[in-house]
DNA sequence: GTCCCCCCGAATGTCGACAATCTTGTTGAC
DNA sequence: GTCAACAAGATTGTCGACATTCGGGGGGAC
């Protein structure tokens, strides 16, 4: 297991950054000869994450990139949103001084991102201000649940990031959750992630419209 | 894999039903015996339970079942405050008049149960009210997650329906979930069923403080 | 030309044996 | 008597070979 579980992080790693497209496959033996292990850390890790909702599973036919429908998406999305909601509110509450210089750092980064429209780079700090969040609420089961969800939804999120003027609109919800956090303001964090949320809801649904 | 999958089920039920102690080894030969499976497939089965936070892994020392402290427990049904009052707002939204009778039927076998004194039939009821609910929502994404969470506190859960009084109190409040998914009340249907959960976490709340 | 059957190749699924690792009990020095 | 190093046992981790299963392609009947 000391060597499975570092291959499942690394197979993570890879299928969130692109290395295998939604719909690959993933062969075993193949996978097991690129990482210089044997195949039964690689079907462990498979295992792994396919109940994580990265990779699907058929019998007998092997192992495959999940696509993530536009429905899917949206309802990933609805659940973050209930569950993101509940950890701002516990982040507004046990945050401290220094946790709110943090958050306010991370706005300056962004203001700077959306400035020079470097998308790449917000979508990063995006994630950013989301993981710290998340570690000040002290909430771990959250916490763990709102991570998996991030990652199953990664390749649409990031997509998202890519749109024109899309950054500056997500700039301003992320300036009020901070803002709602720094003077602790527990319902008023759980509102403005709730927004935020809706809004990222709110452009999935265009995107899944205009497709059809 | 056709047979690893039936031995995670069986072995999920197994230690649901508590014929593994909370704490109790999970040794893979003794497993692979009692079940009269190999130990591939018993390995298989402990990563995905893993993964599940039902059970515990530690490098080269074996698997438990995982203990769920009060505190944990209390944060596994925060997150399932959320996402089940999401889960009621779609019910109300997506029932038919089917499943309306469904629900009532429901209730009625509670109030039954309620009167016997009988706390397991109680709390069999209970999981097939919160099912019947996830199903009609058509949220299959909340609707996984609240399984996966029911599943982590079903210990604590099983002992809150043996509490005397606590079935008559609980009775109430499914009633008023049930009454407002009937008259197709988005709002009060989540309403209500985070009013259930807040019952439930306060009980939940008491009982750790009463242990220390 | 089309349909059906059979065979073959490519993967996964399973099993057994061995290696590595951790825990525990023992032995010896001081 | 206490502590540290060591040895033994138990358990997981890893590897290779073989069994099983599924899909596709080829060949023959009509």
């Amino acid at each position: 297991m000391s060597n499975a579980d570092t291959i499942t992080d690394t197979l993570r790693h890879d299928i969130l950054k692109g290395r295998f497209a939604p719909g690959g496959r993933l062969l075993e033996v193949s996978l097991a000869e690129q990482y210089s292990v044997g195949r039964a850390a690689i079907r462990s890790a498979l295992v792994e994450l396919t109940s994580e909702g990265l990779v699907e599973r058929e019998a007998n036919r092997g192992a495959t990139v999940r696509r993530i429908s536009i429905r899917e998406a949206i309802q990933i999305t609805e659940a973050r949103s209930v569950l993101e909601s509940l950890i701002a509110a516990q982040a507004a509450r046990h945050a401290t001084a220094a946790d709110h210089a943090d958050l306010q750092q991370i706005i300056a980064d962004m203001e700077a991102a959306t400035n020079d429209a470097q998308g790449h780079a917000y979508s990063e700090l995006n994630a950013v201000l989301h993981r710290r969040l998340r570690e000040m609420s002290g909430h771990e089961v959250a916490s763990q649940l709102v991570a998996n969800l991030r990652d199953r939804a990664a390749h649409h999120q990031y997509r998202l990031a890519l749109m024109p003027g899309r950054p500056s609109e997500s700039l301003g919800e992320h300036r009020a959750i901070v803002q709602a956090v720094v003077a602790r303001d527990e319902d008023a964090a759980a509102q403005a992630m709730h927004d935020h949320l809706s809004s990222v809801i709110e452009v999935l649904s265009r995107w899944g419209d205009a497709q059809g």
